[in-house]
DNA sequence: CGACCAATTTGGTCAGACCAAATAACCGCT
DNA sequence: AGCGGTTATTTGGTCTGACCAAATTGGTCG
């Protein structure tokens, strides 16, 4: 999946590590098709294939005068991947921001989830939770589980907008910090207010409940991971471009 | 920028139009690159424009085997805006979904906004709301001040992933929406509440006010843009492919 | 029926070419 | 010198035809 070693695809990430980097700057125009398969030795078409990638991707726009470079908030959300991975490293405010994100989308999902849910999804959403209750300890399954609570809330929800935005987020995004092998601990306590809080408003169809119980989930994660980013980056950004 | 007659985009158009209408099925293969070029009667090159372009959304897996078709659900974000223009027009659920979705990123835009803003900034945001209170019956200014609000909340709060989900979501949904000519009316004694809890939240740099009044006004839009369409569309879905 | 091998198909890339539009360069006029 | 208009060049979009390596397919043999 993360198997992608195309000419075309080594260029494009070149060039959007390039313009991450501000090696490009904004309203810049880039080089010439001709020029870049030349740099690149490669034909013009490999380089076509990259540039729309990057155009794809809202870094650029292409049009016949030649193609310029866009400001980084003007660009789309795939860009959030490449951002993390090439520039600056792991950038904690960053992550803070996807993860508010991320939550916000999971509230709406989940209040929409208990609103329609049959009862047989209901179950099995309660049952997950119980599964949850008793992982405490191993943290691997525990996260599957999380994984698959959410997903089943998404699937319940079925709201297309939130699931787009949520592959967006996940396979760009999610896949990085996992990467950097953060394990979140969450504090015992705030895990029994959040557990309890899924099991009533599941078993009583209370929007709020849930909601807030959700809203619990990712306010704790993001604490626990902001801890463990300040923890192993004592030396935090030091070079420019 | 709605303007792209290329061969490739008007190629890339049809075949996203095909597989949105499962005219292509999940799963399925499509047809090769040099089959395809003979139906369009273009060059291969222009064929794989296209696909890259699909690809890019999400729609198609493009591997050496051959090109498959992705479920919608695996998509994405970008395929929000040709899914209702070219498919099965304006499904009132989906537009739910997104003005959901867009509140729940909207409130927490607002909450950090007025965490973070500067005390020029909080003074701004107010004299739009100030500028909005006054500009009552007139509904293009209306508007138009309401998205010099949103803008500026986003600055404030600079928040780079809802910036860019938001980029998505306004340049392929929110337009199409307003093509539609939908206007929605508030009532006026929402319309009172909605403005007089931002007063109070930006005045105070209360979150929770803040939060309350961004959630009751896309609770309020959701209401009207519903109501319109109900009007509008008696004759809902009638011709198929 | 299953394992193995050859022929074909398919995506990725390359080279060189043409077109229309946009840009840059030039030149003459005021 | 400054400006308007014309030409030359550059640039993106497209086409043709070709080659390669990997995947698919089909047939053959045990």
């Amino acid at each position: 999946m993360t198997a992608n070693s195309t000419l075309s695809n080594d260029i494009a990430a070149d060039l959007r590590a390039k313009i991450l980097q501000s090696h490009y700057k904004v309203g810049e125009r880039l080089p010439s098709e001709r020029d870049l398969s030349a740099r690149y030795g490669s034909s013009r078409g490999a380089v076509r294939e990259a540039l729309s990638e990057l155009k794809q991707l809202g870094l650029i726009d292409v049009q016949l005068g030649g193609a310029r470079v866009k400001a980084l908030k003007d660009a789309r959300i795939a860009v959030l991947g490449p951002l993390l991975a090439a520039s600056d490293s792991t950038d904690p405010e960053l992550i803070r921001h996807f993860l508010q994100t991320f939550g916000a989308l999971a509230v709406v999902t989940a209040e929409e989830a208990v609103e329609k849910a049959e009862l047989a999804e209901l179950n099995r959403l309660q049952d997950i939770v119980v599964c949850l209750d008793n992982s405490a300890g191993d943290y691997a399954e525990q996260q599957e589980k999380w994984r698959e609570f959410f997903m089943c809330l998404s699937e319940v929800a079925n709201n297309l907008v939130v699931q787009l935005i949520g592959n967006d987020l996940r396979a760009l995004f999610v896949d990085q910090v996992i990467k950097l092998g953060i394990q979140p601990s969450f504090r015992k306590k705030v895990m029994g207010q959040i557990l309890s809080g899924l099991k009533q408003g599941l078993h009583k169809r209370d929007k709020l409940k849930i909601a807030a119980a959700v809203k619990l989930y990712f306010d704790e994660l993001m604490v626990s991971v902001q801890q463990e980013l300040a923890d192993r980056l004592p030396d935090y950004q030091q070079q420019a471009s």
